[in-house]
RNA sequence: CGGGGUGUAGCGUAGCCCGGUUAUCGCGCCGCGUUUGGGACGCGGAGGUCGCAGGUUCGAAUCCUGCCACCCCGACCA
């Protein structure tokens, strides 16, 4: 008896060396973030199931689970937009030549990113059997622009809509993609086509229109870090770096992990600068003739790009709860179908449980896949909680609760279980923004002196909080020495002081960093 | 568009310098069995225009020429 015991161990320890050794030969890891950033971000996409690069040059392809975290994100700024009086609507793809040029700083900032619709029509070629050749009698009078931002296309529109104070504000919001044509881009980051949200408003005073800028920034800086768990300083960006047309762009910074600086949302004030291109005038109180003034605003799908690259660790993807697909995932244990069942029967209870107090859940049940192997693919995934049900635990009626970010593991009674994952949820966000927080203060260095500039940015990088003299020269001057950007002028903190670069002075200091 | 690099199975690759049987290995995939509390194991199997075109040669993944595609570093950018 006891020697069949001890074989019986011995076999299983050789196993076990047995499958040590193997997976030591599998390159199943991902590359570390400090070996290389970049190859860590687009390994991690890949692997994580979020997204790929396709077969047409510069497009991505979000798959299922990158586009579920997308759909979580959309609908939360959508309530958010609601909430604050805006409507969804929508405009066409396409923008006439003429229309697009018309307001000029603003078509000259997008005129060399443009896809351009020439033609309507293909037709077989003569010379190439079986191939099609672009019609050349199919030729459009006027070119399409392929819309790399709506103003244009819109403020058109607000033209017919717009005769009197009655018709404003307009407050509207569109989901569309947009097509800017980079020469080099990055999953999430930077695609030639891109998903995002663009909002665009008409007011009958200038004022009016800059509190809308301004709450919209709010706005987003409240998504980014009550929803993306992202700590972001809020701005107002240099004249270099404003939106083309605009007055004033207000963003939203954030800090990545790799101490790169990322634009996570802008919000512009476009004064009278479109109303006036597209002669868009309305009848005052006083009946006199106004032109309206605008905003717009936008954030994008690289927003995705921003939640991987703030929370991820090298076992993959953290996500936070109120963006997760699915909050918590099932995982069970069993040596036969006796065990699966009863396993089941305790999360189907258990989830139903959950579902009423708004957590989503997810029974991984797949007869497939070994536990080991699923709880890899959840921890590349990011699912914040994990629960493993074997029947050990049915034994003793616990389970065993796994969490994302910190790795630890807890022994739960069934009963208290569901009280339990509710506060962990809520410590998980807000840790994430602990993390991100103190990450972010620790990388934010305030600088005097222009060698200590270079030195920081090169050595440690993040943002460099320096005075600048407020020229463009000078901006360019320091943007040419080392690449730093100015990434944005932060509201509400005077204190006077020298330019780092010219010596002049400066009523506050700014925030410089290299950025995405 | 400038500078550098790479193209071999779904993915990652060896072979190329110095040409020679049936193109290597791992992952993944399919089948059967054993397994299942942290990425399983054994046995069997499928899968290739060696980026494309041309040349040299008895013979080319390998040498030569041209082309194409992709990646990285710049310029541009949410």
């Amino acid at each position: 008896m006891n020697i069949l015991k001890l074989t019986r161990f011995v076999i299983y320890i050789l196993f076990k060396i047995n499958c040590y050794a193997k997976l030591q030969k599998m390159d199943k890891k991902l590359v570390t973030r400090e070996e290389d950033y970049s190859k860590w971000y687009n390994e991690l996409i890949v692997k994580a199931g979020l997204a790929e690069n396709s077969a047409v040059r510069g497009c991505m392809i979000i798959k299922p689970y990158g586009y579920a975290i997308w759909e979580k994100m959309q609908s939360q700024l959508d309530k958010m937009f609601k909430e604050s009086g805006h409507e969804n609507a929508y405009f066409p793809l396409f923008v006439p030549k003429s229309l697009f040029e018309a307001e000029e700083k603003n078509a000259e900032g997008f005129a060399k990113e443009c896809a351009i619709v020439t033609h309507y029509r293909l037709q077989n070629d003569p010379e190439n059997k079986g191939k099609l050749r672009v019609d050349p009698n199919a030729k459009l009078e006027e070119e399409l622009i392929i819309r790399p931002t709506s103003e244009a296309i819109i403020w058109s529109t607000y033209k017919n809509w717009i005769q009197s104070y009655r018709d404003l504000p307009i407050l509207i919001n569109q989901w569309a993609n947009v097509v800017r044509w980079e020469m080099r881009t990055r999953l999430f980051l930077r695609t030639a086509e891109f998903l995002w949200q663009e909002g665009h408003t008409a007011h009958e005073t200038k004022n009016e229109a800059i509190e809308e800028t301004i709450m919209i920034n709010n706005l987003y800086a409240d998504f980014a870090e009550n929803f993306m768990s992202m700590p972001v300083i809020k701005g107002v960006k240099s004249k270099n770096e404003t939106f083309a047309g605009a007055d004033k762009t207000y963003c939203i910074e954030a800090l990545m992990q790799d101490g790169k600086a990322l634009q996570a949302g802008t919000s512009h004030f476009l004064a009278q600068n479109f109303a006036k291109a597209f002669d868009v005038k309305f009848a005052d109180r006083d009946g006199k003739l106004n032109y309206v003034w605008a905003t717009s605003w936008g954030v994008s799908s690289r927003l995705m790009g921003a939640l991987v690259m703030t929370h991820s660790d090298d076992r993959g993807l953290v996500l936070p709860p109120k963006l997760a697909p699915h909050q918590v995932i099932f995982v069970p244990i069993y040596k036969n179908e006796e065990q699966l069942k009863s396993i089941s029967e305790v999360v189907k209870d258990l989830r139903y449980k959950l579902n009423e107090v708004g957590v989503s859940s997810k029974f991984d049940d797949r007869e497939t896949k070994r536990p080991g192997e699923k709880f890899a693919q959840h921890e590349i995934q990011g699912v914040p909680v994990r629960i493993t049900i074997g029947p050990k635990d049915l034994e003793k009626n616990s389970l065993e609760i796994f969490r994302r970010d910190t790795f630890e593991k807890q022994f739960i009674q069934i009963n208290d279980s569901v009280e339990y994952v509710l506060q962990l949820l809520d410590q998980i966000q807000d840790n994430l923004f602990e993390k991100a927080l103190s990450f972010r203060d620790e990388n934010i260095t305030e600088v005097d002196d222009f060698d200590d500039f270079k030195n920081i940015l090169e050595n440690k990088g993040g943002f460099i909080s320096a005075h600048w003299d407020g020229t463009d020269e000078t901006e360019n001057k320091i943007k040419e020495l080392t690449k730093a950007t100015i990434r944005c002028i932060p509201e509400g903190v005077k204190s006077a002081g020298k330019c780092i670069f010219s010596g002049k002075p400066s009523e506050q200091r700014v925030l410089f960093a290299k950025a995405y």
